[in-house]
DNA sequence: TTGCTCCTCACGTCACGTGAGGTGGC
DNA sequence: TTGCTCCTCACGTCACGTGAGGTGGC
């Protein structure tokens, strides 16, 4: 028989408060080894506080108490920890973002607005093998790019079909205004790839991406200094020509993985305009 | 005369969402440069991007709205550098207890639960002097323990008073319960102080110590640790003898500024019994 | 004229914290 | 018996996101 102890002694035990005790009781986490039927009062048993230790541990690590839930109910170890390790690379993760914000926010205080020669241009139509999602997260673009861009080259090496120019991505105003929206990607190919039969189910087949007129502007550096370019971009836009509400264009000169440094990073920014 | 745009321009210009755009306007950070009285259309001035470009990386650094606009609102350069300053030192320290919980969650799965050996002690009164506070939060209570005991020795020096023992601090039970509550620092002098006149206006002051009955565990290792001990403790006084509640009581054996490892501090954790 | 953009509520999110008001336990 | 602990609502926090329902602009 192992001892039993109010909520408050409980509290003092595992230095989870008392109001986190109870939450931890009502959403089914950390229940205590008896309540009375009559008064409500909470008994636990000194042989939960190791329970109590890995919650509080996760929690002061901000792992959501849905998936502190899948920890601690976890069939086995190998389960538990792959949660955990998880949550450890989105952390990693956030710390490398953090960096790079604190990084873009010294170089705007230093440089403040940055000049971008701004030309026009038309641009053809592609012949292109293609990726499209109706919906992604601002948040999960770069990895939404990455593997899509593999992807494509893969699909393109493949089917022997050698890129015929940068590829691109265009992303849907709803992007930008909800943080969420369409995006495509595009590896440009041959056009005679259009008849032939390219890679298996669930290849990217060869598309034509349309064109269109186009104001341009370069952008050199990381992708997180991009809103600096669409700026001197759209502003140039909002003073000289009439916006048409398609897509954004990005073309892709020169990143990763070819390059490694971000301050190389060269993209050209496409903001779609009246002829 | 600079050009105006939509909030849909707006945001695609400084990729800030649409309804992130409104909320800053509802708070009055970025207020748009016109607003149509009768449709209530915003218009954005393109020379607002600048602005949209330090609020979106101090809102991607988690500074606080409020905090963005004292930093936008600043009336020169050195207030708006200072408040991104602390804001930084206190990414800082996070990332620091961060690393702490998570070399003590691997601490908790490889080792498990930790083996503490309970004494029973009475502790007599003690002349010290004496540092308290009515409410101190839990995320404070390290900063709040280096300053009061720098202060308290300091006193002790300056009034000629040698420590006759270590160094404690006792927590009410609302500070385990609330994480908040009272808690008391305290630095051991010799009972003659009493009748000096110590230290200067506002300086701390001897006082008495009440003692009492209590079971002692003894911590090694880092603050962030604690829990573990308590919990030992803890554990042995609901099995085998009556908590009082009253305050915790932590006594400093070794610790900063003297030890540096937190693997080497010892810390006496005294939980109050009846006799 | 037809979509599309924009508008304003009202409510949801997440993990508790903050009281209010009341009762049981020692 | 007297505090003290414990209980359950109901609401607040923070920075927007998610619709609903409706109107203006090109």
């Amino acid at each position: 028989m192992t001892a039993v102890v109010t909520i408050g002694e409980f509290s003092r035990l595992t230095h989870l408060s008392v109001k986190a005790l109870r939450h931890y009781h009502d959403i089914g986490l950390l229940a205590p080894a008896h309540v009375d039927p009559g008064t409500g009062y909470r008994r636990y048993g000194v042989d939960q506080v190791a329970q109590a230790q890995l919650v509080r541990r996760l929690r002061d690590l901000d792992l959501p108490l849905a998936e502190v839930v899948a920890v601690v109910s976890a069939p086995d170890e190998q389960t538990r920890n792959e949660v955990i390790a998880e949550h450890l690379r989105r952390m990693e993760r956030e710390l490398q973002r953090t960096q790079d914000v604190v990084a873009s926010l010294r170089h705007l205080l230093e440089v403040g607005t940055v000049q971008v020669a701004v030309e026009h241009r038309t641009i053809g139509h592609l012949t292109a093998l293609v990726l499209r999602a109706a919906a992604v997260a601002r948040i999960d673009i770069s990895a939404w790019c990455t593997e899509s861009f593999s992807t494509l080259y893969r699909a393109a090496h493949a089917a022997g079909l050698p890129p015929t120019g940068p590829a691109g991505a265009s992303y849907g105003p709803a992007f930008f205004e909800r943080d969420l929206g369409e995006v495509l990607a595009y590896v440009p190919v041959p056009e005679a790839a259009r008849l032939r039969c390219v890679g298996g189910a669930g290849s990217p087949a060869p598309e034509i991406v349309p064109g269109g007129r186009f104001a341009v502007g370069l952008h050199v550096g990381a992708f997180t200094e991009f809103d600096r370019t669409y700026a001197a971009v759209g502003a140039h836009v909002a003073e000289h020509d009439r916006a048409l509400p398609l897509p954004i264009r990005e073309i892709y000169l020169l990143g990763p993985p070819e390059a490694h440094d971000p301050g190389e990073f060269r993209t050209e920014v496409c903001w779609p305009i009246l002829p």
